[in-house]
DNA sequence: CCGTTCACTGAGAGCTTCCTGAGAATGTGC
DNA sequence: GCACATTCTCAGGAAGCTCTCAGTGAACGG
């Protein structure tokens, strides 16, 4: 097992939304302690170096902002990725891009948290020169994290943040078949509660935009789920 | 006899789903505790090292999420490869592929069972980036369970999902004669009444794909079953 | 050498999965 | 509040897949 990519802590009172991150997060690579309040927070962070916090506004003891501010009170300099509902969107929020923070309205989907976290980590921790590469690239096809921009062949496409979040999610499983239902479990909110059929348009949204001209990428395995791969050089196929 | 690959709980209530596993997973080199309930299983979990369970969603006592949680409160990471009914696929499967965790359909086939099994523990346990080598061999066939894609001699081949598993399965077993039962009993359903000669059937067809050109590998030993083998090279046979 | 048994394969019916256009509902920017 | 973009559902049709069956062929035993 390699060295995880960083620890983080997770502060969520909501025990499967706790659940959820915690399992998926440790999945991406990271090392997380959990706690389902303010208190039990701090006494983790004690005990442990923390490179971020993934924070719930609303705890039962005390808010989010607080423990985040007591944390730092502590002298080390925390970035923290909050979590709110979307309707309690608060004033606070609004100027926490300017630190280096950010936050994510519930519910989320765990390809926005994974690369929100990734994103504040980059900003804060001073990386070296090489390692602030944002881009992902398959074939001629390029989607740029930061600019929040698809490419092909250097031509710029348009597409929907859904849409986005569903292409960056294939090109970072490049070459691995992906079912439906990971797709829908990673890419789409975690409420939510429709048909797989959606991922099979969106699949139809993106292709069109982006696999109409040129070799395929993204493939269809009938039964199995999709693929986005490299197109095989020469070859009669 | 070797070591076991990994020790496994089985959590079902069915009594001749759970038999079937036990039997099968435990010739297919595993060592298997079986709970019929959710207590039986957490119990069992205390008296024995689990690398990974295989849990029924529906279970008399507590449903199979209830019983995952309780089972991670408790300190471990206990991937989960879960059983559900295949009309219940679209409400409750959410989340279920986040971690390393991943599901089957019930009826399912035991290849199936297994080949899940060996992915998840390969995702959770070896985290090391070389160490994903999903790639079958036998000559200059492969079969990777990733792209879910099979080639001979580079050249790609377009195969159905029970193709897929077939060869799967005789790959495993290459250089063992498999009777037509067996191979019936593990490549399809449990709940399959067709005839056999839908394995003369399949058989036939992979020929067709991957046996056209260079020495055939699949052999028929007439009377007892097929076999997929290496070609001895030169020896005027 | 002949009859019997077992295996192979083409044809096709029925089913499942996938693709896509249309449109309703919702959200967003101007 | 209007126009536009986006999300999501649905349904028709196309394509692919599963499985059965029957006719032909190959291997075996006597």
């Amino acid at each position: 097992m390699s060295a995880p990519e960083a620890t983080l802590l997770v502060v969520e009172d909501e025990t499967n939304i706790r659940e959820l991150l915690t399992t998926s997060l440790k999945f991406a690579g990271f090392a997380v302690h959990a706690a389902p309040d303010g208190n039990t927070a701090m006494r983790l962070a004690e005990e442990h170096e923390i490179d971020l916090a993934v924070m719930d506004v609303m705890l039962p003891d005390m808010d989010g902002f607080t423990v985040t501010r007591r944390l730092r009170d502590q002298g080390r300099d925390l970035p923290v990725l909050f979590l709110t509902a979307r309707d309690s969107l608060d004033d606070k929020l609004k100027g926490l891009t300017v630190g280096g923070d950010d936050y994510v309205t519930k519910p989320f989907s765990l390809e926005e948290v994974v690369a929100r976290i990734r994103a504040v980590l980059r900003r804060t921790q001073s990386m070296v020169p090489d390692d602030d590469e944002t881009v992902l690239r398959v074939a001629d096809l390029e989607l740029d994290e930061d600019r929040h921009e698809v490419t092909r062949a250097g031509r710029v496409i348009d597409v929907s943040p859904t849409e986005f979040k569903l292409l960056r999610y294939l090109m970072l499983n490049a070459n691995r078949v992906l079912s439906k239902a990971q797709i829908l479990d990673h890419v789409w909110d975690y409420d939510f509660r429709g048909e797989m059929g959606i991922v099979e348009s969106y699949i139809s949204y993106l292709r069109r935009k982006i696999d109409t001209e040129g070799e395929p990428l993204i493939h269809t395995k009938r039964g199995v789920g999709y693929v986005l791969r490299e197109p095989r050089d020469t070859e009669g196929h």
